[in-house]
DNA sequence: GTCTATACGTGGATAGAC
DNA sequence: GTCTATCCACGTATAGAC
């Protein structure tokens, strides 16, 4: 019973859950109108080319909510640890410690995820571009801070995989609470890493 | 044009290999008849309840595989740092360097997951099992050793899940390549960790 | 812009002959 | 045990009235 008229954000908003929930594959069409209270033939009316148009739209929504709620805090003038911690805040309510599922995931384990390689591609890498910034910002080498941001992002996309396959959230809980201290921890000592030979 | 006659082993390993292709939903009756050969008939008759027992049959037939190829080895004499290399080598390998998706998170990602979720934890937590021995074996605290046995796991399902989405396979050789160091890497000196207090 | 009705394919699953 | 033929539900998508 959704409300009778819903603003483009709105329908967004609701279609990004509902990708998070089910997948793209799982959400049917039946089940898109009903999450957004829209008819099939009014879909096709806001979004010409079907389905895949819809799951581009809800992505880009998604870049946008991104943007606002952990990129652009991330540019404010305050230490770059605590910028940090609000990010994994922001981030843990956001997959709600673990039980929610990422729609980059969702969309990564479509049926044909190259037709959104694309964005995809690009989701990914301004999420691991915004927290090298921090690590760079924190005095470490940028490759350095590269690696680390790399891994937060890998660290918490395998973290909603196995707590999705366990239905143990402590997996996650664990990983969020690890990265605030590793990510932009400083380098050991002496630890100048001599590159490893090449087999 | 698949051989004739193939045996169960040899079905199942097909159809594990489509499930990693196209995931639970995106592989159709069509496509697991073509792949094993067998008629949509004769695959109700290896298989009676249809598509669910048939991914809960390749499931199983993975634990074996795993069991054999992966943790088997592991129980010999040899040191612990030379099994842990053997074990990624051998992921690296399953995986193609990242090319290649995971039937644990390919299952984990399907419409209702729910139903696979008993042998999902399963499959997990025997590896992570696998991994943690590894950890005691050469001196680590238990709980140590089961956060980096979760950790590598963790890594491992990330790096894939965003190779997947970046197409950059370098993630993966990366996180293969630190595994090799961080899992079993000693405990720094006083790094006697003191419980941080819960909020 | 939204609806009802419908087209057309394909999904999983079965019947029954051989 | 494997096949051909078929079932029905549901998938995406479209037509056309309002």
């Amino acid at each position: 019973m959704p409300a009778p008229l819903l603003t483009k954000p709105e329908i967004l908003g609701r279609l990004m859950n509902l990708f998070r929930e089910k997948g793209f594959d799982g959400a049917s069409l039946s089940d898109i109108s009903e999450s957004t209270g829209l008819g099939k033939s009014s879909l096709y009316h806001h979004f010409k080319n079907g389905k895949e148009e819809i799951a581009l739209q809800v992505l880009a929504h998604l870049e946008e909510q991104l943007e606002r709620a952990l990129f652009e805090p991330m540019r404010s003038t305050e230490a770059p640890r605590k910028k940090l911690g609000r990010m994994l805040d922001t981030i843990d309510t956001f997959y709600e410690g673990g039980k929610r599922a990422c729609l980059l995931e969702r969309l990564c384990a479509s049926v044909d995820s190259r037709r959104f390689r694309r964005p995809l591609g690009h989701a990914f890498n301004v999420w691991i571009d915004a927290v090298e910034v921090l690590g760079v910002e924190s005095g470490l080498p940028r490759a350095v801070a590269r690696r680390r941001a790399e891994d937060l992002v890998v660290r918490i996309e395998g973290a909603l995989v196995v707590c999705a396959g366990t239905g143990n959230t402590s997996v996650f809980a664990r990983v969020i609470r690890d990265l605030r201290e590793s990510v932009l921890a400083p380098l050991p000592r002496r630890a100048v890493r001599r590159p490893k030979r090449r087999v």
